[in-house]
DNA sequence: TCAATAAGTCAAAAAAACATGACTACCAAA
DNA sequence: TTTGGTAGTCATGTTTTTTTGACTTATTGA
């Protein structure tokens, strides 16, 4: 009975443990879109093809639950959500740069 | 052959491509691994914490199949099989040693 | 000859991830 | 007052990934 996805294994390296916060169909994407500026959930609907409410919202809050990125209720004008990335979610812009520099692999 | 995973998207942002080649339970440690020195299935086995016998061949077969690592049997001495890191392989090391120099996060 | 090691395969079951469709609540414009 | 946008939740169903355990083939060591 493995619990659903509380830390089994302590990660062996870092690098492991960096790949799995990005893992999963669209934390990738949702991350990378997060780069540029703040994101909507209804803007992530509409522009990552494929998707859907559901998965969208879990890779929301999981990249939210590891601390990547911070939900924020923007109480003005018109009303609604935006997601930030975190100090500790702009540490992994190098990163993801140099993986968006390698050649064709 | 085990021909799930259709390539159902092109990728949008290399990133994500290349997350996708170390993306499973298993792969990123397989991986890792492979930096040091050839790996041998046995090895891994005893090496890796939960893993089993499907898993890591499942592993290498990814990996392999992706071009980040090469089967070689070895025939001599003690007859066996290894493991190598490809070129392209060997390309992802500046990557890896990055996300190992992250601070903690 | 017997037992062990190496490197697996295969089918089946279990678990995790992902998708679908119905529904909610709030607000604003027509 | 009906429609439409934003931001979801929830239950359910489907698909993919991972685990388990029995079995294989070949080589080596005692």
């Amino acid at each position: 009975m493995t619990t659903k996805k509380e830390d089994d294994q302590p990660e062996t390296c870092k690098a492991q443990a960096i790949l799995k916060l990005l893992s999963g169909k669209f934390k990738p994407e949702v991350f990378r879109l997060s780069l540029n500026s703040p994101l909507r959930f209804s803007n992530l609907l509409r522009e990552i093809p494929g998707s859907n409410k559901q998965s969208i919202t879990t890779a929301l809050r999981e990249l939210e639950e590891v601390g990547l990125l911070e939900r924020k209720v923007i109480s003005e004008k018109p009303l609604h959500v935006e997601y930030y990335l975190t100090t500790k979610g702009k540490s992994l812009i190098p990163f993801f740069e140099q993986l968006e520099s390698i050649g064709e692999i």
